[in-house]
DNA sequence: ACATCTGTTATATAATATATATAACAGATT
DNA sequence: AATCTGTTATATATATTATATAACAGATGT
C-alpha cells in the first residue's frame, strides 16, 4: 500500500489520504482504470473507520479523479476526467499566492521556487521507474 | 486597510488574515517597522473577535513576521527575522509537493506552473508602485 | 435462490477546532 | 490617575473531524 497515515498531523486524515492518491497518480503509480481498495478494506488497512475513507473517495469522485462502482470498488478516471479547468486555475492561483508570498517574504526568488518545483516533477518521474509489479 | 474577509470561506478567519498579512508583506505594503492596528481596533475594524485576532497575530510572531509591544501596537519584523530556514524549506516543499503533483495530473507541467509563478511575483512588484499614501 | 461483498445512507457520540462574549490583569503612555 | 496595550482566563456555541453501529440496495459468485 502505498499510503502512509501520520494520526498526528493537524492534516485531518481524510485529506491525507486524499492527497496521497494525487500524488501517487501523479507518479504513476496509479493509473487509469486501476483500482483502489474498497472503503471497508482500506479503513481495515489503515485501521481508521470506514466514513474517513468514504468521504476521501467522495472528495476525490468529486474532482474527477476517480469513480466508484458497487462491488468492484473504486476505479481510478482516465486523464480527461480532471484535465485543468477554469475554477481550479483559479484556485491554484489563489493557493500558490499565498505560498510564493510567503517564500518571497523570507529571500526565495522565483527561480528558487521553480527549482523546486522542478526537482518535484523529476521525483515524480523518477518514481515512475522500477515499480511494474505494484498493487 | 487591506484586509478583506469572506466569512463564508472554509478558511477560518485567523488564517485569512495571517495570510493577507504576509502576502502584504510579500508586496512591501507593509515593511519592517510598520505598525498594525492593536488586536481590539482591528476586531472592531473588522466586525470579529479579540481573541480571532490575536490569534492570527500569535501565528505570525511565532513565525518571525512580526514583534508585538504593549500600548504601541503590532510591528512588522525586519527581514532577517524571517528569513528562510530548514524547516521552512521542509514545509514548503511538502506542500508544493501536493500542489504540483495535482497540477501535474491535471496536465500542467514545470513551465505553466512556473509561470503561474512569476506571474504572482509580478504581481506582488506591481502592486509595490503607488500605493505610498497608505496606512 | 442465497450468501456475500459492494457503496451508500442514516444516527449517535466524542473530541477537537473555530469563533464569540466577558472579564480581569499587568505593563506602558499620556 | 486614567487610558490603552497585549495577555490570560472562563464560558458558550457552532462546526469539523473521527468513530461506532446499523441498515439498505445493487452486484457478484456459488
Amino acid at each position: 500500500m502505498f499510503l502512509t497515515l501520520d494520526l498526528n498531523s493537524e492534516i485531518p486524515i481524510y485529506t491525507q489520504i486524499r492527497n496521497q492518491v494525487v500524488m501517487a497518480i501523479a507518479k504513476q503509480e496509479l493509473k487509469e482504470g486501476d483500482f483502489l481498495p474498497s472503503v471497508r478494506q482500506m479503513a481495515a488497512d489503515l485501521g481508521v473507520n470506514l466514513h474517513t475513507i468514504n468521504k476521501a473517495y467522495n472528495i476525490l469522485k468529486q474532482e474527477g479523479f476517480l469513480t466508484v462502482h458497487r462491488r468492484k470498488g473504486v476505479v481510478i478516471n482516465p486523464t480527461d476526467k480532471y484535465k485543468a479547468e477554469k475554477e481550479y486555475y483559479k484556485n491554484l492561483k489563489e493557493q500558490l499566492e499565498i505560498i510564493t508570498s510567503e517564500a518571497v517574504c523570507r529571500g526565495l526568488n522565483s527561480e528558487e521556487i521553480n527549482k523546486i518545483i522542478v526537482d518535484i516533477i523529476k521525483d515524480l518521474n523518477n518514481n515512475e521507474r522500477g515499480r511494474e509489479n505494484e498493487c
